[in-house]
RNA sequence: CGGGUCGUAGCGCAGCUUGGUAGCGCGCCUCGUUCGGGUCGAGGAGGCCGCGAGUUCAAAUCUCGCCGACCCGACCA
């Protein structure tokens, strides 16, 4: 192996002839992808779709994907986690241990051995990590240890999309830290957030790092990279002040309380028909004047909406799951995100309580449900009675001391005045709503925007979930077991490879940067001319004995157009035009693919224009990133 | 899993309405021509028209069933 600087890992020196090259280029978009970076992914030659979400990596794809790695692998290495290999096909049985047999439900793809014995396709490997790391190691002198793999991940994705972006089979770079403690285990987390910062800024591609929720992988902390796409299907709330949240974790600034003094005693009246937030205006705007004026207004309106969470099996419930009603109240004019409601109950999900569970409480009052019914303000104090009042919460919205029109538990009967606080009581706040523009943002610096982007990377403090399900301790210095804690971290490489073809193409194909292309230059020949051809010949040489990769475009039937739509196409970043003028004067041409710039240098200048291209094109990592 | 669009040569597509022995462009092979922006010309190879049933003298074309692909949604990191 070879090198022409910092940072550029050269696989093959020996030139790759497109005369012999395994590569068959597309005119056409193939009809079956949808995304600019899948189509030309396709159409250059680097992957071939074999089935929805399966892709084959053909050589320049293949190459591609190896620079990302080495990449990954130099980080990661640096960053004091050692490489190891797993199966992908795994026996079933660590993965009841977590439950994730079942919590991964068809998004896993499962298999039988000819003895009918189950097995999966693992779509991650915690419990594999946790049991390796077992295994072997039994005491704090061990740890920590971070170890990770590259390897193709498998999930049966309900819909497939997006070539790379969304496929069943996938490569990942996936680490797992275990340390003594909580702040070992931060300061492992820091370490692979770093050392991914320093992967994407080095292949290229952009990333916001999002606040997220966990969820099914258990445990806290967490962050997600986000690559901002307009083809992205995640949506992440942004800050003025830059920060970044996933939906499911934004939370709301506690609204101030207001003073409730001079509001009037709360009143039940009589609405007649009026169920729906719409009827309920209709009606107050015209039999309910406002004191101060203004028309009723939707978010006026306390909607109290009934939910149901669905529970894991557990002992008080004969083993077997078990659905809880809950009513939140929400403002009027705002939709609940049921997500973000689920995230205030791990591991459990909530749906809309359905009529079966209504008919279970008919103190709730469809059309009039109001927060007497429930919580603390239906609560007497006997314990027959309390088990079967519902839950009651506030969204995070509702001001302590706010007054709202709302229901009143019974058919026709509306409250006006009903106060938060004064009137009726939680049993806590929730995020409830779906987030929108303009709601204020968690850190105070104003209103939150929406991004889409693509998740190229994950980092979690698990925690002690993993290691406690699989009872891997450690002794401590006392000699007494200690329960490892565990990070997870992982790195979407094919999707990245994806997202750098997202941000580096443009009308005419794809162009890499520097440091994952596969190859660094891409000499053509010209014409018919010996001469060229042979200088061509002398400067591919000279090149690749300096360590440079070329992509050597030899073919002697093609003519000079199909030549430049080819190297456009498949996008490496120097283009060296070896024709007609080295036969009228000595020079050649070198072109920067993605500037678009050309210049034209004397045929034994290449090398070292080509060299301090090179040097001066590679992706940079930020100053504050450096080791 | 629900809704929609579509399955014809390696790739992109026409033909189907109104049944009659399958076509175009790209790519591929041969010969010639051209040689710095997908040259031009001539000749050629390549198809279980997704699969199965049915209607018919006759089905790529009509009917029914199945399978598959893609898009939207549900789902999902």
């Amino acid at each position: 192996m070879a090198f022409t600087g910092p940072g550029i890992l050269v696989f093959m020196t020996e030139p790759l002839r497109m005369s012999t090259l395994f590569l068959r280029t597309m005119r056409n978009d193939p009809a079956d992808e949808d995304v600019d970076s899948a189509k030309l992914l396709v159409r250059a030659g680097f992957i071939k779709k074999e089935a929805p979400g399966i892709f084959t990596w053909l050589p320049l794809g293949l190459r591609v994907l190896n620079k990302i790695e080495a990449i990954v692998r130099e980080e990661m290495n640096a960053a004091g986690s050692q490489e190891v290999h797993l199966p992908a096909l795994l026996p079933k049985d660590p993965y009841e241990a977590t439950h994730r047999w079942e919590e991964y439900g068809d998004d896993m793809f499962k298999l039988k051995d000819r003895h009918g014995a189950p097995y999966l396709l693992a779509p991650t490997h915690e419990e594999m990590f946790t049991l390796l790391a077992k295994s072997y190691f039994n005491s704090y002198k061990d740890l920590p240890v971070v170890l990770y793999q590259i390897q193709t991940k498998y999930r049966d994705e309900a819909r497939p999309r997006a070539g790379l972006i969304r496929g069943r089979e996938f490569i990942m770079e996936d680490s797992y830290s275990f340390t003594m403690d909580q702040t070992g285990l931060k300061q492992e987390y820091q370490r692979q957030r770093d050392a991914f910062e320093r992967v994407y800024q080095r292949v290229g591609v952009k990333y916001v790092i999002v606040k997220s929720f966990s969820g099914p992988m258990g445990g806290s902390a967490s962050e997600e990279f986000q690559s901002p796409l307009p083809i992205g299907e995640d949506t992440f709330a942004l800050s003025p002040a830059g920060k970044a949240w996933n939906v499911e974790v934004l939370t709301t600034p506690r609204p101030q309380a207001i003073d409730a003094s001079a509001t009037p005693a709360a009143a039940k009246v009589n609405v007649g028909s009026a169920r729906t937030i719409d009827q309920m205006l209709t009606y107050a705007n015209k039999s309910l004047p406002r004191s101060d004026g203004r028309q009723w207004a939707a978010s006026d309106i306390l909607k109290n909406v009934a939910l149901t969470i669905l529970h894991p099996a557990d002992q008080d419930h004969d083993n077997k799951p078990w659905r809880e009603v809950i009513v939140v109240g929400i403002p009027g004019d705002r939709e609940i995100d049921l997500k973000r409601v689920a995230a205030a109950f791990p591991p459990c999900d909530v749906e809309e309580a359905s009529e079966e569970d209504l008919k279970k409480h008919p103190e709730l009052v469809v059309g009039y449900i109001g927060p007497k019914a429930c919580g603390p303000n239906a609560r007497t104090g006997e314990k027959e009675h309390d088990s079967h009042v519902v839950r009651y919460f506030l969204d995070a919205h509702i001001a302590q001391g706010s007054q709202w029109y709302t229901g009143a538990d019974e058919k026709g009967m509306d409250y006006v005045h009903l106060v938060a606080g004064r009137d009726f009581q939680s049993d806590g706040t929730l995020e409830a709503l779906q987030v929108r523009e303009g709601d204020m943002s968690p850190d105070g610096s104003g209103p939150l925007s929406f991004q889409r982007g693509v998740e190229i990377g994950q980092v979690f403090q698990l925690g002690l979930k993993y290691t406690k399900a699989l009872n891997f301790t450690v002794l401590d210095q006392n000699g007494k077991p200690s329960t490892p804690w565990m990070g997870s971290y992982g790195i979407g490489v094919s999707r990245t490879l994806a997202c750098i073809a997202e941000f580096h193409h443009d009308e005419k194909g794809l162009c890499w940067p520097m440091s994952v292309a596969p190859a660094q230059v891409h000499v053509m020949t010209m014409g018919k001319n010996a001469q060229a051809a042979q200088e061509a010949e002398k400067l591919v040489h000279q090149l690749s004995d300096a360590g440079i990769e070329v992509l050597f475009d030899d073919r002697t039937k093609v003519s000079a157009g199909v030549k430049f739509k080819d190297a456009e196409l498949i996008g490496v970043p120097l283009e060296i035009v070896v024709g007609r003028d080295f036969v009228s004067n000595g020079t050649v041409e070198i072109r920067q693919r993605e500037a678009g710039t050309s210049q034209s240098v004397a045929a034994d200048q290449a090398l070292t224009t080509v060299q301090s291209l090179i040097t001066s094109m590679m992706p940079r990592v930020e100053d504050r990133l450096k080791r």
